[in-house]
RNA sequence: GACCCUAUGGUCUAGCGGUUAGGACACCUCCCUUUCACGGAGGUAGCCCGGGUUCGAGUCCCGGUAGGGUCGCCA
């Protein structure tokens, strides 16, 4: 029998990252055995739920690319699914849970009590086969010595998590739960409730969990935490999840970099680790810039465009091959969109705002002159491009008996503003004669 | 407090009884480049502690310690 896994997130919040790594890897099972991704909103918590939570879980979802065999094709939760063991939002499934919490009543497993109805858990310690950690016996802690039952459904008619959860498993047919070791504990009234319905609980997966730097647990406080500071950072989704993946799995051989469909044909269950992992950002920026750099060009393109117009830079109003020409000069340079405003915003501004501590070294009396023959020069070259202009500035140093660098840095800083970016000659070929005299003469009016 | 999981450089990890303990990020130095980044060459830094088992232990066992998790009419 094929696999069948399922990410079931309640629409509380955000898209937490350790929730996209735990949709990862479930997908990631399902796809490496052939098995089925199912996708289950938990949305029975009315009072926390909201739309835009249900709508950052799809959306998240779809953004780096983990597609459901089954669940909801909109956030809509009356509106329609894909597969036939809907409807997946647990709102929807309320008579399921009556059904049978009426069962477990009639059959004395499960009792009234202050309005509740509890399940009478078992005193016995339960073995958990799990496939990461192995076997776990469970006994009872201290307090639940002295009450083991808990509640199925609340005074108010409302049906708990485990209880909810477990119907649903079953009711779907998972196969395979593999979600994060927080729940690990709670397995055992997991195990206890299947049972309880007569049928055998499925294989579980208990995964380390993500830490912040601290080595807590990851917060909204935290840095990257939530998965909508990637799309809105502009992040790539492959370096997002290449980095995911190696936050408590391994390919064992020292391989950093892996595609996708790399991992689906190398992950398993047993390679997962079983320690918690701290979330390091740097290394996954580190990712994000080799993604980046390896970006085939019109995507690159397409994502540029797009972070420059979030900050009000429409590059519709540039010729399409000054754009990409300009863009071509960030393209390696940049690790993620969001530094491409500052990076290389020059080319899209009419007014240049000088970094005030490179004005400081760059802007002064003695190379007034120097930038007054070099702009000189640069007006005699002809075409205007990188190669005259480098020319015409070694020569111009060499007759002033200064270095390059006494010219390149007050230029790059009157041109861009900036005290570093692309290539300079690259960048004043893109940007033009014209604007690079005016650029000139405006700076100089400042030394 | 009870119970459960875990423990290799700062971080992510390889290792499965015999290795000069390997790789990656970060950091430092140098080269390339008269910016920055990329690239290249080096470098600093690690098996939590204590007992066993064994000829031999990062590797197996036990005990500590530390970190994390769970014990809800939250999910």
């Amino acid at each position: 029998m094929k696999p069948r896994v399922r990410f079931a997130p309640s629409p509380t919040g955000y898209l937490h990252i350790g929730g996209a790594r735990t949709a990862l890897f479930n997908w990631l099972y399902a796809r490496h055995t052939g098995g089925t991704f199912v996708l289950r909103i938990e949305d029975t918590d009315a009072a926390r739920n909201t739309q835009e939570a249900v709508d950052a879980i799809l959306s998240g979802l779809r953004w780096l690319g983990l597609d459901w065999d089954e669940g909801p094709i909109s956030g809509d939760a009356t509106g329609p699914s894909k597969g036939d063991r809907g409807p997946y939002f647990q709102s929807q499934r309320k008579e399921n849970y009556q059904r049978r919490v009426e069962a477990l009543l009639s059959r004395d497993l499960a009792y009234e009590k202050d309005g509740a109805i509890r399940f009478r858990m078992t005193r016995e310690p339960i073995l958990i086969p799990d496939l990461v950690v192995g076997d776990v016996m469970r006994p009872l802690t201290d307090r639940e010595e002295i009450d083991p039952d808990w509640v199925l459904v609340r005074s108010d008619g409302q049906p708990v998590f485990h209880f909810v959860n477990v119907v649903d498993d079953l009711e779907m047919g998972i196969t395979h739960v593999i979600r994060g070791e927080d729940h690990l504990s709670n397995t055992a009234k997991h195990i206890a409730l299947f049972r309880a319905f007569g049928v055998e609980p499925p294989k579980y997966g208990h995964i380390p969990l993500i830490l912040n730097p601290e080595g807590s647990k990851m917060s909204k406080r935290d840095r990257g935490a939530s998965l909508s500071t990637y799309l809105e950072e502009g992040f790539i989704p492959e370096a997002v999840n290449n980095y995911l993946c190696l936050l408590g799995w391994s390919p064992k051989d020292n391989t950093e970099k892996l595609s996708l469909a790399e991992v689906v044909e190398r992950f398993d269950l047993p390679q997962i680790l079983r320690h918690n992992a701290k979330f390091d950002f740097e290394k996954l920026l580190w990712l994000q810039g080799e993604y980046c750099r390896e970006l085939p060009d019109d995507r690159f393109y397409e994502l540029a465009v797009r972070a420059l117009a979030k900050v009000g830079i429409d590059t519709n109003k540039f010729n399409v091959n000054y754009v990409k020409a300009a863009l071509d000069t960030c393209k390696g340079k940049i690790k993620t969109f969001s530094e491409l405003p500052a990076y290389g915003g020059f080319y899209f501004k009419d007014e240049i705002v000088y970094d005030p501590e490179a004005a400081k070294k760059s802007f002064v009396p003695e190379n007034k002159p120097r930038i007054e023959k070099l702009r000189e020069a640069f007006a005699k070259a002809d075409p205007f491009n990188a190669a005259n202009l480098e020319a015409a500035l070694k020569a111009t140093a060499s007759e002033l008996g200064v270095k390059a660098g006494v010219l390149v840095h007050p230029v790059r800083l009157a041109v861009t503003g900036n005290p570093s970016g692309p290539s300079l000659y690259h960048l004043l070929e893109v940007i033009g004669k014209e604007k690079v005299m005016d650029r000139i003469k405006r700076a100089l009016a400042t030394f």
